[in-house]
DNA sequence: CATGAATGAGGATTCATTCAT
DNA sequence: GATGAATGAATCCTCATTCAT
């Protein structure tokens, strides 16, 4: 379980390359169908190596959902230490430009994410799930609160059905653009941001305290 | 290429045996990491019976995402037919009523639309998965565009955006009826429930057309 | 390993159906790999008919055999009932060119017969191999001897080699009409008959009491 | 695609238990009835090495054949690096008792071939088929060019019908030599080459330039 | 520490044969 | 007598894992 130090001792440029060629497996075919043999090839290194580094598959799959976990953050941390000292919902537009640009540069890690939603009996799979969605949560969650404070939205509004709501269309939005046949314009990751705009006026009217 | 009819002429139990076994393990594993051994060794049946109805994995997989589409489009039936002279929002939340009844009944059929979601490899997908989303997305667009006529959404709803956040939440929702950990408070399929009310208000402020 | 009746009293035109089914089955893939199932499809009859009919699979190979023979019969008897009062050597080109007749019309018979050649541990082997060059070369042996009383061939013609010689013709000349790349200018079924004046030509210098 | 050089650096020993088990296999079944799981029973080696080894059926079955051909090869070096200075029958009497020699060395190789020129769809057939028959065929043909040059051979000889003839003639008996019941007198392989001068008799009157 | 050869369990699939209808 | 569903052994092949070099 606790990833064996050679790894971390590896040249950085040989360890991007094997956690690529992994997430490449893993996001493709999910966990069960992945397959060791073709990553180490796709990687170019000994398949002992792999269970050198890692003990086995499973230890191989914390170690790359570690990996990707740590760009998740990276970029959350982006959008956390963005001091702008506006609304939620130009915030929210921000959030979601954010996150297609991520999908954008790391479509494999939000493919891991979605195999491991809906494989129930991917190896670690609560450990890793509450870890990640924790990340997202908390951090929508805690959006949510500030604008309650400032008054940014309605009293009256549920705010667990909110916080479920937005994440609903983070996850969709998300997927979307990475995997095509979600609906017709949608499919197409170049004009999604022209959705967004839509999608806060929905939320603004739903949620937002304006008076009209 | 023709599905055998062979399959067809079994006695009505036996077939659902085979059918619950196989939706089962492509439920649980998703298409390529699912055992055909461990299928029959579920359904009690011969391990070369399958590959006579079915003549491959693919053909049974086919099989299973026909008789499970079948059970939707009854469900959905049930909606449609539902004569209820009532608003959108009314309806909306039945339909979110309805189908918690139908993951509560059926929950694998639920997991393995999420399997075909989030598998780019999966054989069929493209063609199940348009087949499976026509059935659910035309009824929400059919759905707004009523309630459009009668006056129910505000004229500048934007449409697209508002159809695809109900898909959403839609997905979202029944995703947490039948997977852990998405979610505490939904997490429980028994008080899911509870939250349709939530959602209600909210949508009906986001996307209505009453005067405050 | 006695043929069932039943079979026998079949339609004529089932019969030859299913024998020309079986034919093909055999003549490509051979013995072992022929399948059945294939078969019983291609002849449009019930699977278990056949076991009926044959018994199993050696059963039915040797009815094939048998049924193939017949027309290998029939074929010969054409040769021997030509009451040509000519010398050897004509006789040799007319049987060339109804080899050539013969696995134009049945080029399937020929390679099961090859097959039965090159496979050691087909059932039947021995038997039916013995049945059928019987058949070939008592013919070819009693021409020879004929010519020889007729004085067509010389006096010292070492006969078993000169037997021999002849039967490794016929054998590859028609193999080469039923097989491709064993030569260029004999891949070509209808520019075969134009090597027989060659291959007489040799032979009767080789073989002949002709003076020059 | 490229065969992996794992085999090669295997012990000699091995190597050569592996080839002859596979080879065995192949002639005694042919392609598609030849069963891995006998073979590697046989090489006392793991099923998945063959795998590992050759990538697959077809693999192992170029690799044997490749080893095979190679052995053929070394045998019609010797032959061709005799510096006899000979006529042409004497030399094609020396490569009849050296084809025997070789199927007595080699019985499998031979049967091989058999399998090979009688199975229509073996893999690789005829890419393997043309590369072996240059071997032999080009050999047979220079030996008659060069005899025609040197006016061992009559002027009107048909040259491509006696090169099929002999290649017939070459085949055949090597056939009988590794295969019984075709022809009592040779299906004895010790006593074959009694059988030699009478070939040579009928050959040197057929195609020779003697006078009498 | 890196390598890659060896292994056998398990994968999907095909098959000849049996037997109840 | 004809049918075709049922069966399980055997097919080729892939895989994660181990371990000697």
């Amino acid at each position: 379980m606790i990833p064996n130090t050679t790894f971390e001792r590896l040249p950085e440029e040989k360890k991007e390359r094997i956690m690529q060629a992994a997430l490449m497996e893993f996001a493709e075919k999910g966990y069960a169908a992945a397959s060791i043999n073709r990553m180490v090839e796709k990687a170019g290194i000994a398949k002992g190596s792999v269970f050198q580094y890692f003990g086995d598959k499973e230890g191989l799959f914390a170690a790359v959902f570690a990996h990707s976990l740590e760009k998740v953050k990276d970029e959350l941390r982006k959008v956390r230490d963005n001091p702008a000292r506006t609304d939620i919902f130009t915030r929210l537009a921000q959030i979601l430009h954010t996150g297609l640009d991520f999908t954008r540069t790391h479509p494999l890690i939000y493919r891991l994410y979605t195999h491991l939603l809906s494989t129930p009996d991917m190896p670690l799979r609560n450990f890793l799930l509450t870890r990640i969605r924790k990340e997202g949560k908390d951090f929508l969650a805690e959006l949510l609160e500030k604008a309650a404070d400032r008054g940014e939205i309605r009293r009256d509004l549920p705010m667990q059905e909110a916080l479920f709501l937005l994440e609903a269309l983070m996850d969709r939005f998300l997927l979307a653009s990475v995997l095509p046949y979600l609906g017709e314009g949608f499919s197409d990751k170049k004009t999604m941001e022209n959705h967004i705009p839509g999608f806060m006026d929905i939320l603004e009217k739903g949620m937002g305290n304006k008076r009209p």
